[in-house]
DNA sequence: ATGGCTGGTAGAACCAGA
């Protein structure tokens, strides 16, 4: 259809029945077409379905688990041809892709936080957030369809998506081999990063902000941990692209706010 | 002052997040 839009906002949420009610809010003030959430920790016999069937979210896949990770798609539009990838080979949900009507794919994906220290050797979890980054990178650069890639990617790659490059450069999600690995997989389809086609280098924009300050605001010690990567021939189409920075503040709130982008179709 | 908190699950002097 000519002259349409489709927006499509993600957002990891912490637990999505701890934060039904925000959710409800956000959907209401933003109208998205299609939610994505990541942590959404819940199995998917418990997923909290009422309230989006009720705002006509009615389509839905999701892929959790029990007590972490998890993802899901909620959408007013058909979706179709749901699947997962194990991008981690050790069973945890952390993908959940879908093709569209308006014929691309939409990838939501939770990748690994990493543990705290960033040596494989002395650290498992950070060896198996780069395998991740690795397996997802040879799917990747055979991908023929134009595709929507989302989600908590839990690495923040310039100076400028952290308040303190210097003070990060050790710390995981902003260390130099996260950010060389994370650039191959983005050369590895030409991705085009939608929050910096809108909100350039080098301005501030942070997507994540820790609960353990005591007025996330006013420190504003950020990062910029969650991205929409587009396929060249869909990020022609992009129009717009928020960061929900509020969203932060509201009642009992996800670490994480919500990204937004809308496309022509 | 990058863990100072938070959720899930158990019922913890827990685990994981990032």
């Amino acid at each position: 259809m000519a002259n349409s839009t489709l927006k499509i906002a993600s957002w990891n949420i912490n637990s999505v029945r701890a934060r039904i009610d925000i959710v409800e809010r956000f959907l209401r003030e933003e109208a998205p077409d299609i939610l994505c959430l990541q942590e959404t920790k819940v199995v998917n016999e418990s997923f909290p379905a009422d309230m989006f069937d009720r705002l006509g979210y009615t389509h839905r896949i999701v892929n959790g688990q029990r007590m972490h990770h998890g993802v899901a798609i909620l959408s007013k539009l058909p979706i179709h041809e749901d699947h997962s990838h194990d991008w981690q080979d050790n069973g945890e949900a952390r993908h959940i892709g879908a093709m569209l009507d308006c014929g691309f794919r939409l990838e939501n994906v939770y990748i690994p936080a990493g543990g705290d220290i960033p040596d494989p050797a002395l650290n498992p979890k950070f060896g198996q957030k780069l395998a991740f980054l690795d397996r997802m990178t040879r799917w990747s650069e055979t991908l023929k369809q134009p595709t929507l890639l989302v989600g908590d990617f839990n690495i923040a790659p310039l100076e400028c998506d952290v308040w303190s490059h210097k003070q990060l450069l050790d710390v995981v999600s902003h260390t130099p081999i996260e950010v060389e690995t994370l650039g191959r997989l983005q050369a590895s389809h030409d991705w085009v990063d939608l929050g910096r086609r809108f909100i350039p280098a080098p301005e501030r924009l942070y997507t994540w902000w820790s609960y353990r300050a005591a007025d996330w605001a006013a420190s504003d010690r950020g990062r910029r941990l969650d991205h929409m990567w587009a396929s060249p021939e869909i990020a022609r189409n992009a129009i717009s692209h928020k960061v929900h920075e509020p969203c932060r503040g509201w009642l009992r709130p996800s670490d994480h706010v919500p990204l937004v982008t809308e496309f022509t179709l």
